[in-house]
This record gives C-alpha cells, sequence and structure tokens, in this order.
RNA sequence: GGAUGGGUGGCCGAGUGGUCUAAGGCGGCAGUCUUGAAAACUGCUGAGUCCGCAAGGGCUCCGGGGGUUCGAAUCCCUCCCCAUCCGCCA
C-alpha cells in the first residue's frame, strides 16, 4: 500500500493516478479520516502518558489513602483513553480498508491508458514463423504427440486440469532446469516454495484469498490458500524482517506449483493449456535499494528475453499500460509470445510478466533494510518476475515449432533434458 | 496427532506484578594509548510513530491477538512458531 502521509499529501497526484488505472478510490474520503484521526491518536497518547505517571507515582505513594486516590484517577484516565482508542479503532479500519484500495503509484514513462495504450516496445531475436502449411494449435499437436491429456485432468479435477505424458512431462523439466540454470547463473538462489500460504501471507503480498473473485484457492477449516504464484511465499519468507543495505539486492528463484480459480474468467476461458487452474511456474524475485528497483526491473526482463530467446520462441515486449497494471505495480514488461495456433491467423499470447512493486508489498509485509552507519530503517523495493511458466510456454513452442507433418522440433537448449530433437506423433514413430 | 520445555534488542542471555529508563556479555561505532594495527581502557550504541525549525519530548513495541490490574516481559485465555520425546508416515 502507499503511504498514509504521502497520500494526504499528494491526494491530487493520487486521485489523479487512480483515474488513470482506472481504479475508483475515495481518496477524499481516506484523507478526511486521517486528518481526523491524527489528533485523537495525540489525545490518547496524552492520556497514557499522564496514566503512566499515576500509575509510577503509586509504588511510592506514602499511604494506603494516598494509593487508593491515585489508583482512582488512574482507572478514570485509562478509561477515558480506552473510549478515545475504540473511536481510534474504527477510524483505523475504515482508513486501512480505503488505503488498501489505492493502488501503487505509477512510472512516469509507462503509458497512460486502457490496455489498448500498452506500448511495444520491441521484438524478440527469433522472427514469427512462416509456414507453408496450415498450423495447428497445441491442443491438437500436443494430443497427437501424446505428451498432454486434457480430457483425463477433467476427468480427475474437472476443467481446466490436464496430465502431462511422456516428452511433456520431460519437456515440463527441462523448462524448469533451463530457466532455473539462467537465473542462478544470473545470481538468483533456487528454491523450491510451499504451494500452500498462510492467508495472512497472502494479504501481505497484496492477494485477497477469499471473496466473489478472488483468484485463490482456499483450504476448508484452515487458514491456508494454494498459492497463485511463488510471489506469495519468496515475499512471505521475508516479512517482517530487516535486512542489511550490503545484502541487497537479493535474488531469488523459486519453483511451484500456481494455482488459480480463474473466477471470472468465464467467456474468456481459453482453448487447452492457456488458462488452467494449475501449472508449474519458476518466478523471480529481487528485493532492492529503491534507486536500484528500475534498474533491476530491466535486468529481470532481460533475463525473461534472454529465456525466450533462446528457446527460440518469437514474442513481442510490452509495456503495460496504466489501466491494466496489478494494484501494487509500479512498471510492469509484459513478454507477449506468438502463439501460431491462437485465434484465426494466430495471436499474440502473455507468457511472462514483471513488475517493479516499489516498496508498495514492503511496506504491507514490513521487509526493510538498515544502512551500516545510518539510523533507522527504510522499506526495500520489491519486483517479481516470471523465468518461465511451464503451460504457457509449452503452447508457444508447440505451435512454433511445428512442422507440416504434425512433429514438433525441441528448442537446442531442451535437448539434453528431453533427449531427443524433435517430437513425432506415435504412429509416424518408427517400432522400437 | 500426543507430551514436555521454550520464544526477551543485530546476536547470546538475565529478568516471575511497580526506578524495566530490560542486567550482563558479544558484536558495532567513537575516543585514549600506539609509527600503524592488535590488546587494554573509556564512552556511545534498537525499531516504529507523533509533536517540534531545532534542541528535545511523548506514545507503542519482550512471538501474534485478547484479558486481569492504577500498573504486565512477568498473571490468565487463545493462536503461531521452535526444540525434545512418543505415535504415524513417503
Amino acid at each position: 500500500m502507499l503511504d498514509r502521509r504521502y497520500i494526504v499529501e499528494q491526494a491530487e497526484a493520487v486521485k489523479t493516478n487512480c483515474q488513470q488505472r482506472g481504479v475508483d478510490a475515495d481518496v477524499d474520503r481516506l484523507v478526511e479520516l486521517e486528518l481526523r484521526r491524527r489528533p485523537l491518536q495525540q489525545q490518547r497518547e496524552e492520556l497514557n502518558r499522564r496514566a503512566n505517571e499515576v500509575s509510577k507515582s503509586i509504588g511510592k505513594a506514602k499511604d494506603q489513602e494516598e494509593r487508593e486516590a491515585r489508583k482512582e484517577e488512574g482507572r478514570q484516565l485509562r478509561e477515558q483513553a480506552g473510549a478515545v482508542s475504540e473511536e481510534l479503532q474504527s477510524l483505523e479500519t475504515e482508513i486501512d480498508q480505503l488505503q488498501r484500495g489505492i493502488p501503487n503509484m505509477s512510472h512516469a514513462e509507462a503509458p497512460v491508458g486502457d490496455e489498448s495504450a500498452s506500448r511495444e516496445l520491441r521484438l524478440g531475436k527469433t522472427p514469427v514463423p512462416k509456414f507453408d502449411f496450415q498450423p495447428r494449435d497445441h491442443v491438437e499437436l500436443a494430443e497427437a504427440l501424446d505428451i498432454l491429456d486434457l480430457e483425463g485432468g477433467a476427468h480427475v479435477a474437472g476443467h481446466g486440469f490436464y496430465f502431462l505424458k511422456n516428452e511433456g512431462v520431460l519437456l515440463d523439466l527441462a523448462l524448469q532446469r533451463f530457466a532455473l540454470d539462467v537465473a542462478m547463473e544470473a545470481g538468483f538462489a533456487p528454491t523450491v516454495t510451499p504451494d500452500l500460504a498462510r492467508n495472512e501471507t497472502l494479504h501481505g503480498v497484496g492477494y485477497i484469498p477469499r471473496g466473489p473473485e478472488t483468484q485463490i484457492y482456499s483450504i476448508a477449516d484452515s487458514d491456508l490458500s494454494l498459492i497463485a504464484t511463488a510471489e506469495i511465499t519468496l515475499g512471505g519468507l521475508y516479512a517482517g524482517q530487516t535486512l542489511e543495505s550490503d545484502q541487497l539486492p537479493l535474488r531469488v528463484a523459486g519453483i511451484s506449483h500456481c494455482f488459480r480459480t480463474e473466477a471470472g474468467a468465464g467467456g474468456r476461458a481459453a482453448r487447452g493449456l492457456y488458462r488452467v487452474h494449475q501449472f508449474t511456474k519458476v518466478e523471480l524475485f529481487a528485493f532492492t535499494l529503491p534507486e536500484a528497483s528500475d534498474a533491476m526491473h530491466d535486468e529481470l526482463l532481460s533475463i525473461e528475453c534472454q529465456i525466450f530467446d533462446a528457446l527460440g520462441v518469437p514474442y513481442r515486449v510490452i509495456d503495460t499500460a496504466t489501466g491494466d497494471l496489478g494494484g501494487p505495480a509500479y512498471r510492469k514488461f509484459d513478454l507477449e509470445a506468438w502463439m501460431p495456433g491462437r485465434g484465426e491467423r494466430g495471436e499474440y499470447g502473455e507468457i511472462t510478466s514483471t513488475s517493479n512493486c516499489t516498496d508498495y508489498q514492503a511496506r504491507r509485509l514490513d521487509i526493510r533494510f538498515r544502512t551500516k552507519g545510518e539510523k533507522g530503517t527504510k522499506l526495500v523495493h520489491t519486483l517479481n518476475g516470471t523465468a518461465v511458466a511451464i503451460s504457457r510456454a509449452l503452447i508457444a513452442i508447440l505451435e512454433n515449432n511445428q512442422q507440416a507433418d504434425g512433429s514438433v522440433v525441441v528448442p537446442e537448449v531442451l535437448r539434453k533434458w528431453v533427449g531427443r530433437d524433435v517430437l513425432s506423433p506415435p504412429e509416424s514413430k518408427p517400432r522400437s
């Protein structure tokens, strides 16, 4: 969330920002409540101060009579302080709710407007393939290759679940391993994170575990939820901590399963692996000094580009428009891969996303840093980015690397783990 | 899952109702001594937040939340976490 003082002092800028992001937030109301809250807080502190004084004097009281009189005085002061506290508490609750609804400020260069204003920054190294045949979509390809079983997934868990089979599994593991190698090379510490987290942690990172719009599966009779991304566990891991400035930047790569209800995705629910309830993802996460987050954001983006250039996937880089930014993001770059089987004649589809959340997440998670020789602490900046989300990467690889006979060329960097250069439909496989 | 013992500042650790303004140690910073360093000695050394131009002062914080009391690190309830033992188990 944003700093409360900042909201009060820069109310106009905050309002403009909300407008540009298409967020309906009552900034005026928040400012009004906050300005009402402050004097009350001072009032309570003054009452506490006097009560503390009285309490201390009781220990030193001369006689029983004086003791009793001071006790009564203390009782009354505490009672008054209690009453002020209650008023304060109800204001606090409302302010907090309003504050949570206000998105992060936006980067000066982020394009302003709705989704259509998003700007294409550049293209990846791999050109969009030209086929002299009618390209198939990934569902058709994968089922013919016998590497994906959507029906099986639906059979045991419902629509949106799937089995990966045979080389599909090898591709999955190869993608994880390849992305992890690139991340480690760039200094990211590899982790496998829990796939569940406390609801408190979800809130800290900015996810809402329950409610009609939620993307989150929650576990009945517990305060746990299935995570939608390792961003949740990686951010939560450092919640409440104060890091040393010379530890920063801190780079962590987390492998996890990701679970999404896709509630409200309704009609947009795409075919095959595009919008699924569970997938595996290697996520990059970084904690930086405030002045270093823009550079780290570029670094995350360049790692994503490096990965998909190496995989031979054609993509474009999108500088996401303000209206399409998630609440915590200050700026967001997406990689959209060319998917020849998507839509009528192929379409771009999002495969990675990297956000600079500045201090917005850190404030709620209370992740700070201290600099040697300086007093006090400051909030770190947090950033996240997709190294590889397996299901969508599979779509891009299968559809771009397909050949006329329905076979698929395995990206060179994955071959050592997949164990073959080309995947062919079983019918045309030579019998062994 | 059951039993027991724990959770205190950057770290270790004392503290079982009132100078806790949290002992002591380690670490860190500054100084003295020294050609320099080390050692020794001396002093300083938490965070958040509010008021204030500042100097300074207040409030809150001893795992989280709630309670008892004029007063809680200390007593009570509850949750979380850690350790050990038992049970179960890949």
